[in-house]
DNA sequence: GTCTATAAAAGGATAGAC
DNA sequence: GTCTATCCTTTTATAGAC
C-alpha cells in the first residue's frame, strides 16, 4: 500500500469528475471537495483548470496507446484471426471498464472547444498507433489488394462496439460483440464471391 | 420566404449552440446573443433553460424517427439488401448533415446529468422504431435463426459509422462505408462457412 | 502545501416599465 | 414580448497568513 501523491489524487479524482460530467460540467470545487482539500489548495498543483484537464487527458491518451500496444505484442504469437478477435474483446474490455472508456470517449468525440487542438493532436498519435498495430496484423493474412477493405471494416467494428458499450449491459454488449465478429470473419474468409 | 416566430429563431439557435458545446458548455446569453435579443427575453418564450434544451431535443427526436421510417417506406419495393445497403447511406447522410448528428450522438452518449432521466425516454422511444424497421427487412431475406446475428451486425455496422462521422473526412468517410458494407454483406451471404 | 478571505466575472432567473 | 435593472449563486483565480 504504497501513498499516493496529492497531485495523483487530484488527478484520479478530476478523471472520474471530467468522465462523468464533461469540462464545462464539472467544477474545481467539485474536485476539491472529492480530493478533500479546498478549491484554492489545487493551484499550489495546478495552474489553471484547463492545465488541470490536459494533464488527465495526456494520461489517458499515453495510458491507452500503451495498453495497445502491449496487448498486442502479447499476443503476437497466436494466429492473425485470434490476435484480431482478442484485440478486438481486450480493447473492448479496457474501454468499458472504470471512467477510462468514459473519458476517451467523450474527449475524443466532444472536447472542450477552447482546446480542441490540444487534445487533436494527443489523439492523433494514439490514432497512428492503433493502425501500425492493426495493419501488421492483417499483412500477415491478407492478400495486398484487400487488406484495406478489411481494416476499415475493422475499424468500424472497433467503433461500433466502442459506441455501443455506452447502450447497453456487459452481457447484452457480449453477445452483439460476438454476433458482429462472428458476421465480420465470414466476411474475411469469403472472398470474392460477388 | 415566410416569416419565423421568435420561438423557432430560440429553438434554431439553441440547437446549434448545444450541439456544439453541449448543454453546460452554453449559456444563454449565447442563445440570446445568436438570436439578437437580450437574456431575459429567452424566459417569455421557456420557463428555463431545461425547458429550451428537452424542446430542442424533443424535436431532434421527433424529426429522427420520421426521417427513420419515411425513408425506410419509401425503399421498401427494393431488395431487401437494397434496402439494407441504402438504408445505412441515407441514415449516415442524415446523420452528417448540419447539427443533427452531433447533437443527436452528443445527447445519447452524455446527457446533462440532470435530464437524463427524460432524454433517455425518448431515445428509447427512437431505438423501438429502429429496431421494428430493420428487422422487418431482415426477416424478408434471412432464416430465423440468422436474423438476431445480422441484426447485431448491422446495427454495429450503423453505429460504427455514426461514430466515425466525427471523425473522418465525407469522402474518406464514404469509402469506409463502403468497405465496411462490403465485408459486412459478404458475411451474410456466406452462411456456416465456419 | 494548505488554509481563509476575497476579488472579478459569469451563470440562471425575476421584477417591473414600456 | 422585449427591455433595463437587479438578485443570488457559483465560477475561476489570486493574495497572503500559517
Amino acid at each position: 500500500m504504497k501513498k499516493e501523491s496529492t497531485q495523483d489524487r487530484i488527478k484520479e479524482v478530476a478523471l472520474i469528475l471530467f468522465a462523468r460530467n464533461g469540462f464545462e460540467g464539472t467544477s474545481l470545487s467539485d474536485i476539491a471537495k472529492g480530493v478533500g482539500i479546498k478549491k484554492p489548495s489545487l493551484y499550489a498543483h495546478y495552474k489553471s483548470k484547463e492545465d488541470l484537464f490536459l494533464g488527465v487527458i495526456h494520461k489517458v491518451s499515453v495510458d491507452y496507446n500503451a495498453f495497445f500496444v502491449k496487448t498486442a505484442e502479447r499476443l503476437s504469437n497466436q494466429s492473425p484471426e485470434k490476435q484480431l478477435y482478442d484485440l478486438l474483446r481486450e480493447n473492448t474490455e479496457y474501454l468499458r471498464n472504470d471512467e477510462m472508456g468514459l473519458i476517451f470517449k467523450r474527449m475524443m468525440l466532444f472536447p472542450p472547444e477552447s482546446l480542441r487542438k490540444e487534445i487533436a493532436q494527443m489523439f492523433e498519435k494514439t490514432e497512428n498507433v492503433m493502425k501500425r498495430v492493426i495493419k501488421s496484423i492483417l499483412e500477415q493474412m491478407l492478400p495486398n489488394e484487400e487488406w484495406e477493405r478489411v481494416f476499415d471494416a475493422y475499424l468500424c467494428l472497433l467503433d461500433g462496439m466502442f459506441e455501443q458499450i455506452f447502450y447497453y449491459s456487459p452481457e447484452e454488449h457480449n453477445k452483439r460483440l460476438e454476433n458482429s465478429w462472428t458476421l465480420f470473419i465470414r466476411g474475411v474468409h469469403s472472398k470474392e464471391e460477388k
